[in-house]
DNA sequence: ACAATCGGGACCAAACAGGTCCTGTATCGG
DNA sequence: CCGATACAGGACCTGTTTGGTCCCGATTGT
């Protein structure tokens, strides 16, 4: 159904909250202020930091730090972070698993769609998400297709 | 990981399938032609009937046929088809089920991620995937977030 | 009347993701 | 120099989802 793991929308309340600190912060403390279990926090900031979306400071009295303004990271990146790369199929460019790829007539034709995803989703950034909820509480959705139409 | 089911791929290789017959073909033909299981290929076709994608002839000699030509199906629509309403989180509108849906402070900012993402699939007719694979037997992904960069 | 074919739902099994825990390593403070 | 704090990484278990199968009812042509 084309729904992205709950880690990757852990993920962006994390990265807010982690904005909104302005500077350094815990996993335990991130993880009790935003509401989430504490080792699935620390399990989004290890991905985090492993691409430099936040920094992470060993240590005593270390901790995460944003590695960007909220406004250079694209809701791409976070996904890719903790999700890995967005590829709407398993038909992707030298994809194994697809056991019948050789009579499959459809072999790399997704890759346009995969493209024009990936860049809406990196025309996005943090900051826009952000900025929407200010404007309504919960505006309805476009629903283009979401009905049967 | 932003992955859409493997029933959807098959929706796609049944629709172009059916495109290229030009007719009426029944379901086990279909599953037949493209090396799917019949039941799950009936099953794909059921759905695609449903949103009027391929029209369902009943009775003997019956079978389904292309709803409408493929430059005129959005791989969005194939999509919620099979898969249902394109929604990348759980917290869309009036979602029920986000069980701290009062402390989350993310309630309703990913409507924008979700409308851009809805329009490129939108954007996308099953001719242009088509038409994709006629040009490069395997390109190369753009690979913009694939990498760890 | 019979056979072919779609329509819809129930059902089972395998895969995946969410979540937890444990051990190792680095850094700071005393 | 030693202990405490906190991240790093991986193994592991469990619940949910998905893929796939089957069955029975409804419809239509021969």
């Amino acid at each position: 159904m084309l729904r992205l793991s709950r880690l990757t929308d852990y993920a962006v309340v994390v990265l807010v909250r982690l904005n909104a600190v302005q500077g350094v912060a815990t996993s335990p403390v991130i993880a009790a202020s935003v509401g989430i279990p504490e080792p699935t926090v620390a399990k989004v900031l290890k991905a985090l930091a492993g691409q430099g979306l936040v920094t992470s400071i060993r240590g005593a009295h270390g901790g995460y730090r944003l590695g960007r303004p909220l406004n250079e990271i694209a809701i791409s990146e976070v996904i890719v972070a903790v999700d890995g790369p967005i590829a709407l199929t398993s038909c992707v460019d030298g994809a194994v698993g697809c056991d019948s790829l050789a009579l499959c007539p459809m072999a790399g034709r997704w890759d346009p769609v995969n493209d024009a995803v990936r860049n809406a989703l990196a025309n996005t950034s943090l900051a826009d998400m952000a900025a929407a909820v200010r404007r309504a509480p919960r505006p309805p959705v476009t629903a283009s297709f979401n009905e049967v139409a």
